[in-house]
DNA sequence: GTCGATTACGTATTACGTAACAATT
DNA sequence: AATTGTTACGTAATACGTAATCGAC
């Protein structure tokens, strides 16, 4: 029986071509090589190299063994990657979502749910690239902005949410009920990049205007607070009562971004996560 | 990096559930694979293991592990038997033949052209299984009775064989100048029967004929010397000075029966193997 | 009481590095 | 002289078996 160790040297020999280069690779002293390859041979019954005084190379049964080596190796080395992967997966929560605010409640409900678990959250600005990690497991659960459909999945309602826009009390919308972002054309407006979809809909649907982008949510706010800029605010991301008093929030109409956020899981997990659905649906009412 | 030793045990585990078991198929103490499950878990890095106070079973990840190593072991011998395969054919010649006549010539023959190789000869009775060898690599060469058109062979004849009936002179078709195998019809024959296409052939175009067969080659000779059945003999086989005093060989007519070998190879052969080719003119030459 | 698993401990194996050597470049 | 591979030798790592322990059938 050939050890590992003596297949990852025949390995790296085959690609190194010298004892001395495998042996610094390696990190392991060049004697220990040569013993390593003559045990090889000596395992095998057979012999595996041609040797000249200061020479070693492979014969074709040595090429044979070593193109099998590699084919040990990486089914070893994937064993190794598989089993650490799955247990990765094991002891961590991953879920996705097409937008912040979820998360602000999503993740510490999870950590209270699966205490063992590290809750791993993911923002992604496509609802695409959410589903597909979905289905290949990279996420135990993902959050939308609609149910899915067919394909195995469960889905469920949990949150709304409502973009309006904050204005010093001095701009010339500041007076209106409520607009539509296509009234906001030609605004400087202060935005923080990451927030899902929201971002890609205000770049598609305000002409002309111009994103002061700022990725630093703390920083955001102290710039919000020392200036005149438009800003966006939402009924989750912010409270009424703790708003600027010189400041106004008002309704954004548009549907794009008055929204109901879904959770979404493979069926055969929606047994498993009974209690994050039930929690969600708690919190909702609290809402 | 786990050892292979350990991925041995770790899937023997996963076949046979109890580390005792184990122990007594491997031959090794019990204590012995305890360890090596531990040591498993530790170079993971993670438990593969729900265990009870004496039971230990596999989780989640130890099932997922059991099967990897049931692939790296199976590559791991995969790669052992191909070398050894490998080398063991490089240290043999191997030949199939239709009939035994070719190998008198053939094997000595091959023993002197190939001295470090051990001949291997082997009479097959269909040309099927024979071109079947030859493609799949478990013959070097093949000896058939026509040559071998297109398939990237190279063919070339090198013997003819003439098949006669010894009969006691007292016999009714000792007369005879020749025969056909029809006019045999009814009559007891001695038969050898490790002698390739001619069994069948014989069995097939000799109607109501009762066999008597032997696989002995030296006691059918005895047998042929002290009874009054006719047998068969041919140009090669016999020497005509050789034959009993008290028997006469009559020639048979059937074009199956009177044949010439090919010798025939992998055409990407006909350069190392040319040494026999023109080995076999010579000793056809001076047939 | 037997069977199965783990721990403790001493032993034997063995894989390793250092040093020395031989031969090639 | 620098590089490459092998052998010799002492050491350190380690895999092993035996014995003892602890529970579960």
């Amino acid at each position: 029986m050939l050890e590992t160790y003596i297949i990852e040297q025949l390995a790296a020999l085959a690609e190194y071509g010298t004892l001395s280069k495998v042996s610094e690779v390696l990190h392991i002293s060049q004697p220990a090589i040569s013993r390593s390859m003559q045990k090889a041979e000596d395992e095998l019954g057979v012999s595996l190299f041609v040797r000249g005084k200061n020479r070693i190379a492979f014969n074709e049964l040595g090429e044979l063994a070593a193109r099998h080596a590699r084919i040990v190796l990486s089914a070893h080395n994937e064993m190794i990657r598989a089993v650490r992967e799955a247990d990765r997966r094991r002891r961590t929560f991953s879920y996705g979502a097409i937008a912040p605010a979820p998360m602000w409640t999503l993740t510490p409900l999870l950590s209270q749910l699966f205490p063992g678990q590290t809750v791993s959250a993911d923002l992604q600005e496509t609802e695409e690239s959410l589903v597909e990690g979905l289905n290949e497991g990279n996420y135990n659960l993902i959050v939308l902005l609609r149910p899915l459909a067919g394909g195995g999945c469960y889905s469920r309602p949990f949150m709304r949410e409502k973009l309006s826009i904050l204005l010093p009390r001095t701009h010339r919308l500041a007076g209106r009920k409520s607009i539509y972002l296509a009234d906001l054309s030609g605004e400087k407006l202060l935005i923080h990049n990451k927030i899902g979809f929201w971002y890609s809909i205000c770049q598609k649907k305000i002409p002309q205007a111009i994103f002061l982008e700022q990725s630093e949510l703390s920083t955001l706010r102290e710039i919000v607070n020392s200036s005149d800029l438009p800003s966006f605010v939402t009924n989750i991301s912010d409270n009424p009562a703790d708003l600027p008093q010189n400041k106004v929030a008002v309704p954004i109409l548009d549907s794009e971004v008055n929204v109901t956020f879904y959770c979404v899981c493979l069926a055969d997990r929606r047994r498993e996560y009974a209690a994050i659905f039930s929690a969600l649906e708690d919190a909702a009412q609290r809402m």
